[in-house]
DNA sequence: TATTAAATAAAAATAGTTATCGATTAGGGG
DNA sequence: CCCCTAATCGATAACTATTTTTATTTAATA
């Protein structure tokens, strides 16, 4: 695993305790925390913190491309260390949060931008429904 | 044109001038206004409307399908009175959003509730980029 | 027109996020 | 390895979008 100090190094930030914390735990994660849920996974374990901190952090590391802002209705944001564009769904009853890999949308860039004039840049798709485990839950009950 | 007041009667709502107001603005619109902007763009013609009332107002119309609710990723949401799930354009330069018309995405439906166990209810697809006139601008510029 | 439940305006509260500022610390030069 | 300086940190205040509260007004119906 390549060191997050050199990746923080590289991009020019300076290396402080804090950004590790919060850019390993991204790493490490497949939900989409928000800020608060980054904040309270990281106090036990690093009692110098601050929400504000991870705030900070979070849009230093946005804005150089280390991770993904994620808007999916909440009145929150989401953060994914996953920086490509790629789909999710989002279950409207658990809320749980989930990666997708589809093809299908680069046909769609290529035909908006031909056929509109708009150029694609970066696409958002967030399908909401109810994932499987919900679904079972509701028939049981 | 089907009377507005008809259709918020249809829905069960009590018919006032503030509701009249924020869905004719809404459906003789194509951008894709914020509560913010529904407000001020009602207030001189209806000095009796307050912001609080344009967003309790919205909440209930969004409830009863009466519009949609849209976050591309601002600090707010805005509204549009096409309920029916579309895709958006945003331009990340003059921030215009525009809607789309895309049959692939039916097809996408398909494939997540197939292949993944996901019951897709609804889609939200947001494609960022640069518009036409932002692209030509900054050829003269 | 009287009744009544619901809607309104204004103000206060709340949630998420950002700005401020003195204290602290990372990291290069010596 | 230590010192210096600029960058970052934490605490808290401020800010913005939204929701709730409350007292008042209004629409719908009898």
């Amino acid at each position: 695993m390549k060191e997050t100090a050199q990746i923080l190094r590289e991009k020019g930030l300076k290396v402080t305790p804090q950004r590790i914390a919060v850019y390993n735990m991204l790493l490490n994660t497949i939900e989409h925390p928000n800020a608060e849920t980054i904040y309270k996974a990281l106090e036990p374990t690093n009692p110098t913190m601050s929400l504000a901190t991870v705030y900070k952090t979070l849009d230093y590391f946005k804005q150089l491309g280390l991770v993904q802002e994620l808007n999916v209705g909440e009145g929150s944001s989401r953060y994914d260390a996953v920086v490509k564009c790629h789909p999710h769904t989002v279950c409207m009853q658990c809320g749980k949060v989930q990666d997708l890999y589809l093809d299908e949308l680069t046909e769609i860039h290529k035909k908006v931008e031909e056929e509109l004039d708009f150029e694609v840049n970066c696409e958002q798709l967030i399908l909401y429904g109810i994932c499987g485990k919900c679904r079972n839950k509701n028939k049981e009950g």
